[in-house]
DNA sequence: TTCAATATTTAGATAAGACTAAAAATTTAT
DNA sequence: ATAAATTTTTAGTCTTATCTAAATATTGAA
């Protein structure tokens, strides 16, 4: 059984690798996991020893199937949480990951299991990603960038690529929130602005934003 | 803030001073922890460094009023949790301990404030004993031991304090679980056995029996 | 291709929490 | 009151997960 430190390099990984593609270097995950790269080093060969990662000196980790199912396993345990709390509890969809974060390493089969069924077995987390059910199959995820919407689809706002305060301030101020329904009409090929409708309102959406704020086709 | 090893001696410290007015040994405290006493004074040394005990060498420890606070936070949590488990999800009373010691240790004040409101704000957990409140304050235990219950008094069982697999199948022969309302009608001085209508049946309980079994007065 | 920049690993320390074995202090019993 | 039994503490070691500083390996640019 894998401890908590180790629970948390194998998502590191999991998530850098995108879906289990590529190595990831060891400086990668020093990176990701806010830590020096003896460290990564360090726990890189606890993780070679268990089984949970294969890995080449200079060439970078990859997860193993027993390392990817406990990355899932865990990632599967943080949606759910995050479910939970902004569905039953009341939180708003940015309190949740701190609180998440504790929660997905609750050692109980039982409990994750119950916790599925009184959720109603939910496809999706607050914020548009997927959750793995519990062989460990992780749906494809639904959420893209509104940049890469197509003419006259209509999307669901579901979450943010840039979390600074600047573009929070932004998305409230011209009234965009998690939730929000969003039609694209038209693209500009000139500057890449796109043009929507936002609460039955037309507006012009500029690159930037366009590329920084995560929708779900509806 | 207390470390999770921390919390757990901080609670062990709490049920064994018996609701805070006796001082305990260091090996009642390593007893409790299943650890060794050499352990136990460690944990001490860094208990009295942050205030949350006192302590006189060969004296025993008490808790000061932080170290009550904190133990009674995370057996408010840890009861919290209990009920959550047997009323939203499919946990029996039997089950949820081990569960609870993992998600007693959670840090988020939002998060035991929001339960506590989902769960509407309960004042017992599933075995009768009372959940502290957000102050601090621990209700007085409505639990007591069936051989303690007074002539014509109806009761409900809430819990075993002898929990081997012995008595757990006698009460199951005899058709006394959770929940199962209990009427006093006499008691034996002889033999200090009880009578008393179970299921509407009139019964003997010996004193071993009445002895091992928490009710609740109702 | 050779050297500088970068990435990775090693070596040695630290802190928390636990252990064993042995020393010291306190109680208890005679 | 003193010896024996018990309790507590100390000293030194271990493991996990971290760190810094130094050493080594790889890559990429001239």
């Amino acid at each position: 059984m894998a401890t908590l430190s180790e629970e948390n390099y194998l998502k590191a990984i999991f998530h850098l690798s995108k879906y289990d593609k590529t190595a990831v270097s060891t400086n990668a995950i020093a990176h990701k996991m806010e830590t020096k790269a003896s460290s990564a080093t360090d726990m890189i060969k606890k993780l070679i020893e268990k089984g949970l990662i294969d890995y080449q000196k200079y060439k970078g980790a990859k997860l193993t199937e027993n390392g990817r199912l406990a990355a899932v396993s865990v990632i599967r345990k943080h949606r759910l949480w995050e479910v939970f709390l902004v569905d039953k509890l009341r939180f708003s969809w940015d309190e949740v990951h701190e609180v998440a974060e504790q929660l997905e390493h609750i050692k109980s089969k039982k409990l994750t299991r119950e916790l599925d069924a009184f959720l109603e077995f939910p496809t999706e987390d607050p914020h548009g990603d997927p959750i793995p059910d519990a062989n460990g199959n992780m749906p494809s995820s639904q959420k893209l960038l509104l940049a890469k919407v197509k003419q006259s689809q209509r999307c669901i706002c579901v979450g943010v690529k840039d979390s600074t305060p600047k573009f929070l301030q932004y998305l409230d101020k011209h009234k965009i929130a998690l939730g929000t329904e969003i039609t694209v009409l038209s693209r500009e090929s000139y500057d890449e602005s796109i043009t929507v409708t936002i609460n039955n309102i037309q507006r012009s959406i500029s690159k930037e934003v366009a590329h920084n704020l995560f929708v779900k086709i509806s």
